[in-house]
DNA sequence: GCCGGTATCGATAACGGTTGCGATACCGAT
DNA sequence: ATCGGTATCGCAACCGTTATCGATACCGGC
């Protein structure tokens, strides 16, 4: 490991100014073909890797977009990510992921970390923030999208949909199929406010046609096939009578589904089921399972596109509130 | 909007100097506790989000680790992170991700981006690498673990699993129960370098007890339950007189594992299955499926350590090379 | 009341690049 | 040969913070 190569080292080697091999290995204008190859061959020679840090101070520009999400385990926010990825691949701007863990508090200390560094955009997953984070995404100087929730007050641009119709319109086709009897399981509210809203919505559709939930499961943890498998046996052990069961994610219903198949239930002949994000994991299984589409990829490339958009030169900042619609997929359980 | 806050507005107003200012926020010595109080208490009230970008550059460290993995959607990385994360938790280290996308050109690329930055350690997975990758992980002036296989030649530091070994060891398991009709059903191979040497030792423990695969089928992407359900309906279609499958990952022996159900056949009397990787998602199924077991958190967790070891002010740079243990899991499917 | 020692604070010089502009070289046209 | 214009390059200042070291204030002990 040799002494660190500095960019005057560079272009001491290659007997050009440091402005010069700044110019060339930059691909800046204003250096001519021969230098500027003579240049690069030099720093490639000696793996010469360019100091970003004095870069970024120095030209006040970070080529860095930052997305806070609460969780990678769930299956659901990687493709948000790989929406935002592919759209930003062609542009200069780099995504880099922090993670809140469902908790405003850690939120608000990752997204403080992450604007120290001064990124060209940032992507944070929700509405619902702590007051302090709500000023800074305020005072930011770069373009900030809230994503995934289109049920609020965005602090800025903000792409997603509406969970609280969501859950209604979820209510309004277990109800047009005639189950009554129905039950939900889904997360300890206070971590995920977008399951929240589901419930809610979910609950607010039930009523409209005057029905009540037979019955409520919330677990806490990441959602996990075991723990829907569990929580359905439960809920069915201890309310036979139940006919369709509504979860909080797909990642619980295949579990309910799972619990069935052991059980010897049919489905939806004996108890209905139906999930929500339509996870890729949902494609391969005995039935079909229910579910609405969350639209995480276009969300990720939606957002990816105001961020880009807002570098253009002369972007008016006019603000952004995408509501994407979701749809609801039967399939075989409903 | 208002203008920018510097950290010479913060110590203007608390009527200090910047460096008073400086010390009060990242909380060093050398400044009373009413001054401190008082800075703090301007510096949140305003908002400033202090720039990292000339901290860094002035104190020449950046508190973040790189880590580069292949993707995030296979659920198998996110695991090694949380690892990661966990230890990294307590000290002032954050993780930054990178995608590589099974590509090493692309890895080189991500690399050499992260490096940029000048991290404080550097966590890569693979030890397959461009030259040029060898090369700045060699000149990287920050530790740098290559993770998750143990099979090869480490630049430096290495925590992982022989994956040669665990195919052997799966080949021994599945002959010491008499299957001998055996097919292979995996990632198209140049990508995934560590399937690679699970496939090549599985076929060389065969073939010590002169059993050779009796089918193998290769598919491209990330691997996905309905896949691995498609592909072993085809694979029993033509070889009926199969009686096992090992698949390079859980996800493909779930899929084959649905693809029972819907045909009817017993597992493992008519078919044995046997994945890799001990997944999640093998909880709650109808079977125990067979599995090994890849030390997915622990491994993060070691090269973390690594990392914070080489910290540590008198480290001697003593190269580790960690080679865990994986443990196959029979389960019920064997 | 003087002294040495500690606690607290500030001026200055980096850190490693890039922006802005001025300098030089080179070219064809006059 | 001179001139204007363009292509190519370098000098100096600066980006926002921190390391270093020196200055000042304060305090108890004699």
């Amino acid at each position: 490991m040799t002494k660190k190569l500095l960019l005057k080292d560079v272009a001491k080697l290659a007997g050009v100014s440091e402005m010069t091999a700044s110019r060339a290995l930059r691909g800046a204008p204003d250096v001519s073909a021969k230098t500027k190859a003579k240049i690069e061959e030099i720093a490639r020679a000696h793996g010469y890797v360019p100091n970003r840090i004095a870069g970024s101070l120095s030209s006040q520009s970070v080529n860095l977009v930052a997305v806070v999400v609460p969780s990678l385990n769930s299956f659901v926010f990687p493709e948000v990510l790989s929406g935002i990825s592919a759209v930003l691949k062609p542009s200069p701007l780099k995504p880099v992921v922090g993670i809140s863990g469902y908790d405003l508090e850690e939120e608000e200390s990752v997204i403080r970390e992450m604007l120290s560094w001064r990124p060209s955009g940032l992507i944070v997953a929700g509405l619902e923030h702590t007051e302090a984070t709500r000023r800074m995404l305020q005072q930011a100087d770069c373009p900030v999208v809230e994503v995934m929730d289109a049920d609020g007050d965005p602090v800025r641009h903000c792409v997603g949909i509406s969970h609280l119709q969501a859950g209604r319109d979820m209510a309004e086709q277990i109800l047009a199929r005639g189950y009554r009897n129905i039950g939900f399981i889904g997360t300890k509210m206070p971590q995920d406010f977008r399951a929240r809203k589901r419930f809610d919505g979910f609950t607010d559709g039930l009523a409209a046609q005057g029905v009540t939930l037979s019955d409520i499961e919330h677990y806490s943890g990441e959602s996990a096939i075991q723990t829907g498998r569990q929580l359905t046996a439960q809920m069915l052990a201890r309310n036979p009578d139940l006919d369709c069961i509504y979860y909080s994610s797909d990642v619980m219903s295949v579990g309910g589904l799972m619990h069935c198949l052991a059980a010897g239930l049919s489905v939806p002949g004996d108890i209905a089921l139906a999930g929500f994000n339509n996870l890729q994991i949902l494609q391969g299984l005995p039935l079909q399972l229910a579910t609405t589409d969350a639209c995480r990829r276009e969300i990720g490339e939606r957002a990816a596109k105001v961020i880009l958009k807002s570098r253009e030169p002369g972007d008016a900042e006019g603000l952004v509130f995408d509501r994407l619609h979701p749809a609801i997929s039967l399939g075989e359980t409903l």
